[in-house]
DNA sequence: AGTTAATTGTTGATTTTCCAACATTTCTCG
DNA sequence: CGAGAAATGTTGGAAAATCAACAATTAACT
């Protein structure tokens, strides 16, 4: 579902994120879009934002497998791990949403920001608004 | 040191990250994405699209597994099967893109937009600019 | 320090996915 | 018709994912 180029600096770091295994399993795309969603999240947070949730150590399980393939780091709170993304919030969404773009949109940006309009585009303030038709010029001008 | 609080406890979006029962296999999403892109594709055809197939007995099983779980129909094309999505682009798409917005934009259509109009936002002609400016304040008011 | 509760690590069994060899069906063309 | 080509269906075994029981570790508290 989508295809996450890390810019990793960590040489000690076997496996990373740009090995082959870009592809994850159900569980562990289920779990990685909890940890997006979140930005950070404790093993038992993840569990709780699971709709159907397996034992706690079967969710921990699973963040071992993530945190080996790269895609997950961790830092120590007290005596638990929080888990955090490898690749942060800002690039992955670029490139979930670019894949979004060229899979369901065929590549038109018109027609996926319109589709996002009617989702949730009434909830747009008057300057929410004036910022967005701005940005359209600018970005248009920076292509070239 | 620093103590680790999570960043969203919003409810909504617990339940938006965790929407779909029917997740599906990694080769089944590939191949689903497939499909999408193409609207319609032989099971040949989703063999050429994929960067490391497997054999085209290996697909059509997959193929058949989607079936069965009711993700794509057919219809025969000579001898042969053509595949296409039951549910329609039109509706995947919205879901798809709600998916995103929820997991990786906090579910800020303005958040969202900015980075689709980074990604190809300088392919917008004139025209395309005008209408899209036009669609925002139409959103709105759709919105009461 | 010792106890307890909370958390993480290990392991192996079960289930699911993945795949390719092989069999079958369907169409085409001589 | 019937042989060959092109497609699909079947099957079983290897590989991977999923899971949970259990062990080990860690921190807090008295």
């Amino acid at each position: 579902m989508w295809c996450v180029v890390s810019v990793l600096n960590d040489p000690q770091e076997f496996n990373s994120v740009t090995e082959s295994k870009t592809r994850l399993s159900r569980r562990e795309q289920e779990v990685m879009d909890i940890i997006y969603a979140r930005g950070l999240a404790t093993a038992a947070e993840v569990r709780e934002a699971m709709p159907d949730p397996p034992t706690d150590a079967a969710v921990r399980t699973t963040l071992r497998a993530l945190l080996e393939k790269g895609h997950v780091k961790t830092a120590r709170d007290g005596r638990r791990y929080v888990y955090s993304p490898t690749v942060p919030r800002a690039a992955a969404r670029r490139s979930e949403l670019e894949h979004v773009l060229n899979t369901f949109f065929g590549g038109s940006t018109e027609s996926a920001m319109t589709t996002l309009l009617e989702l949730g585009g009434n909830e747009l303030s008057e300057e929410e608004r004036n910022r967005l038709k701005l940005l359209i010029d600018e970005a248009v001008e920076e292509g070239r």
